[in-house]
DNA sequence: GCTACGTTTAGTCAGATGGCTAAATATTGA
DNA sequence: TCAATATTTAGCCATCTGACTAAACGTAGC
């Protein structure tokens, strides 16, 4: 039951499904844009990522100065999840606005090596 | 994004979570036999449905003094969830022994007129 | 109408959650 | 080493949540 409680508190935020829904579109984002997508402040996006990594839907990978994100695939439950999410989330401003920020101020490929490639 | 939201707060609560999978159980049950399961007030029982409720995961049918909970059928969205709690719910002890209680202390086929047809 | 019983609503309280700022940590580059 | 930048941690505060009690509401039966 507390892998399932886990999972529902992970996806009752707005903030954290928009992560979700960004890293659906584009995956490996790393903190910084998530901080300008979100608007809110580097400390919140990391106790947002820290749950999202605790309930094993995003994983971590440091690179350099930036920590990217990305959705962790493979495991039957959280896949389903995630499908689930994509699936049925409807098509709002929000998400719309943050899809329209993503193709316009983050680049298509971010390099391995040297971070995530923008200053904002 | 609303409806995915207050979906996902539905079911980051253990006793929400264990009255679901009652359901799955043994459908029809009522409020006074929810109460007896989780050992908590009618009030708190009656929020509790009241939120499943408005979420769209259960309706009520009320049945003299009694009030009769079904799961809802028949929505894609919620039909899914509603299957990915089942077959990811782990089996514990309290979901092993609501069930236990659901054999032993409420009737196979419950009155469609006369209630719940137990008093505990 | 009155009583009994099941449920809901109102009001209260403790603990969880999400936001912030400030400080700490980690890494890059001069 | 020192400064700059990205992220995390600690500490604080406002709001949300889940529990309770007490009171209100609805229905059945006398």
């Amino acid at each position: 039951m507390e892998n399932i409680l886990t999972l529902a508190k992970a996806l009752s935020d707005a903030n954290r499904l928009r992560v979700l829904m960004a890293l659906m579109e584009r995956p490996d984002l790393c903190a910084c844009h998530l901080v300008d997508m979100l608007g809110v402040t580097a400390a919140t996006v990391s106790r947002h990522m820290g749950l999202l990594r605790q309930a094993g839907l995003v994983e971590a990978r440091k690179c350099g100065k930036w920590t990217h994100y990305t959705l962790c695939t493979g495991k039957l439950h959280t896949d389903t999840l995630l499908a689930w999410v994509r699936q049925h989330m409807p098509e709002n401003e929000v998400i719309h606005a943050d899809r329209e920020f993503i193709r316009n101020r983050v680049p298509e490929r971010m390099g391995e090596e040297e971070g995530c490639g923008v200053s904002f």
